[in-house]
DNA sequence: GTAACTGCAAAATATTTGCATCCTT
DNA sequence: AAGGATGCAAATATTTTGCAGTTAC
């Protein structure tokens, strides 16, 4: 799982690259940098998480999700990946009560009727509120 | 104006105040944190712009936008912020071309429909593409 | 006059870069 | 063996905090 996904984007295999996409693979929202730092912290250097997420964002395993306060988050989107391109079209899902992010992968992020000249190619949706394990 | 603003949410009027908030009334768009520091650089403090931008933040008079990359962007959005209660919930468009986000004040975030157990509260919604001057 | 705001200095954090070494292929 | 990845040290950049002096009301 791990191994496909890094072979397939040219990488080579290092425990350090295993050990933060199976951090992704298990969480099933969004991390934060400081999440990922802290899980591997004893093991691996401050600069490596640095890099290793750069390069999976250039890659594609994972992207940015915007978010209104100013934290970076990363989230790897299951079925996208495993297409191998990335398109990251769905709801993200900010829950206030237990602060995880939760990719939506069946909530596709609606078209909007924007004003005279403006031409759309992306659109990003992030919904705020009380996920269903808080509720 | 801008002595309105200050005025009707208890805040004393000082030249830092005043001139981060004619840049904002100026623009059309959104600023990032850099930009709001480089336009007053010369004249304040590194730290005033951190404090009065939070503040803004606080008294409701300006709101991050989200990002996809990891710039902090604010936004003063002018009708809701005469009425007082800040309500931000229309579509920002970030321009590829010349990079500028501006909120598109008429167009509303749309609901969505979520799944079971999760209970929106707020919605944010970031379209990218060409803008209508780019065109 | 008093409370609030600002500037300066400095601390605390976060991010990037260079280079030597080690690991993957 | 060769190219790429990592760790370490250090340079930069960003953000926060404390405090004394200044300003708005």
């Amino acid at each position: 799982m791990v191994l496909d996904i890094l072979k397939r984007n040219n990488l080579s295999v290092t425990d350090g690259r295993k050990k933060i996409l199976e951090l992704f693979l298990k969480s099933d929202g969004a991390l934060e940098h400081a999440d990922i730092e802290k899980f591997t912290g004893e093991t691996f250097d401050r600069v490596t998480v640095y890099r290793t997420l750069q390069t999976f964002v250039d890659k594609g395993i994972i992207h940015h999700i915007p978010t209104t306060d100013n934290s970076i988050l990363y989230a790897l989107c299951k079925d996208n990946c495993e297409a191998g391109h990335h398109h990251d079209n769905h709801v993200h899902f900010v829950c206030e009560q237990c602060n995880k992010t939760i990719c939506l992968e069946d909530v596709i992020v609606p078209q909007v009727k924007l004003p005279k000249g403006f031409k759309p190619s992306h659109a990003e949706m992030v919904v705020n509120g009380i996920c269903a394990d808080c509720k």
